[in-house]
DNA sequence: TATTTTAATTGAGCTATATCACGGATTAAC
DNA sequence: GTTAATCCGTGATATAGCTCAATTAAAATA
């Protein structure tokens, strides 16, 4: 995003699309973000941090994953742009960060905080709808996911990556995929190529 | 619930953990739900029905499973007594249920429907909030639920269950943990014997 | 451009979990 | 209270996917 009037625009059109807002009600939304730019491999949040924001992504490309006790990295989402990300229980529970968020690509956001958000919600009707709406889609996602797990082999979950998100499979490596989907990167490799 | 007056506290003593309700507000929010009894093997939702409802269960359980084409169950959420439930794409979106939803023990649920929430909401502030910090605590659990399924195996997941819910153990045959836990039968008897 | 780092492929053997199959033990149904 | 259904444990075998290891290919970085 050159401009922050760019940003603007791309951030209240993501935002019509579920809310109609007059300019100065629009205003009120942006005073409640801040603006941020990380650098390809820069770390947003990490395990352990406290203070967590929740985050829409205008550009590039964010990791989060939790690293487990034996050093194995599982990745929980891959948020681009138009995309939401937080570590959910942490920023509504103010809880210390169980994932780390960092960035595969030079990356752009708006973030808010838990105070903030909450304000701006008890403020507006029309953006609390908004945040309700949006939680209600990651649900949907989730459940999705979730049911991947349980219901399909590493084959179908990668097709099924493929078909839903043809884009990230350009602009992420392999072993990140292969860790999306939970399937190791040799695995990942030999699926590739057989079919 | 054996009476109606004991079901309205129950539910009442419910939302006040989130929201505090006038009598007149408490009045309002039951307006929009309609009370239901099932008996044990019914069925509340059928894959590719349309008009689903979300639900409070008052008592009972509910399974909440998808069967995929070879016929194998997968089951994605049991909700016990104070634990809502819901397609949740079904419902908001209004598409046909991708799950089932059937009862274990006999059932007793308040259940709305997507026009009477969202008249709720638009009309009472507090049960928007109430709905958003429900969606909320669905979307720590969703993510949670991933994590695990990513990144502990069969016997770490049986372990963690039984210390998160060990009601359910008793209440439920091993066959519906297994499918819960995305285990063969089989492979769940032998951790549960071996430790 | 050369050099270092990181990513992807491929092979060989291993392990966790699935499947199939049976019998005894509960539980539900008539 | 007898019969049918389902649940649970256990053995034998199969297999998807993992791990370790070595090799090549492709990006970063100097």
């Amino acid at each position: 995003m050159d401009t922050s009037k760019n940003r603007h625009i791309f951030f209240r059109t993501h935002i019509s699309q579920i809310v109609q807002l007059t300019d100065e009600e629009f205003e009120q939304v942006l005073n409640c973000f801040t603006f941020r730019k990380y650098k390809k491999h820069q770390y947003i949040t990490q395990q352990g941090e406290i203070g967590s924001h929740e985050h829409f992504v205008l550009k590039g490309i964010v990791k989060s994953s939790y690293t487990d006790p034996s050093g194995k990295e599982h990745i929980l989402q891959l948020a681009m742009e138009e995309w939401w990300f937080s570590d959910i229980n942490a920023f509504n529970n103010e809880q210390p960060a169980t994932f780390n968020a960092d960035c595969l690509e030079d990356t752009e956001t708006y973030s808010i905080s838990f105070e903030n958000k909450e304000k701006l919600c008890a403020e507006s009707k029309k953006m609390e709808y908004f945040f309700r709406k949006k939680y209600t889609s990651g649900n949907i996602a989730l459940q999705k996911r979730v049911l991947a797990l349980l219901s399909s082999s590493a084959g179908e979950r990668y097709n099924q990556l493929l078909i839903q998100y043809p884009s990230l499979y350009k602009r992420v490596s392999k072993t990140i995929i292969a860790a999306y989907l939970g399937v190791s990167r040799e695995t990942l490799s030999r699926l590739s190529s057989t079919g």
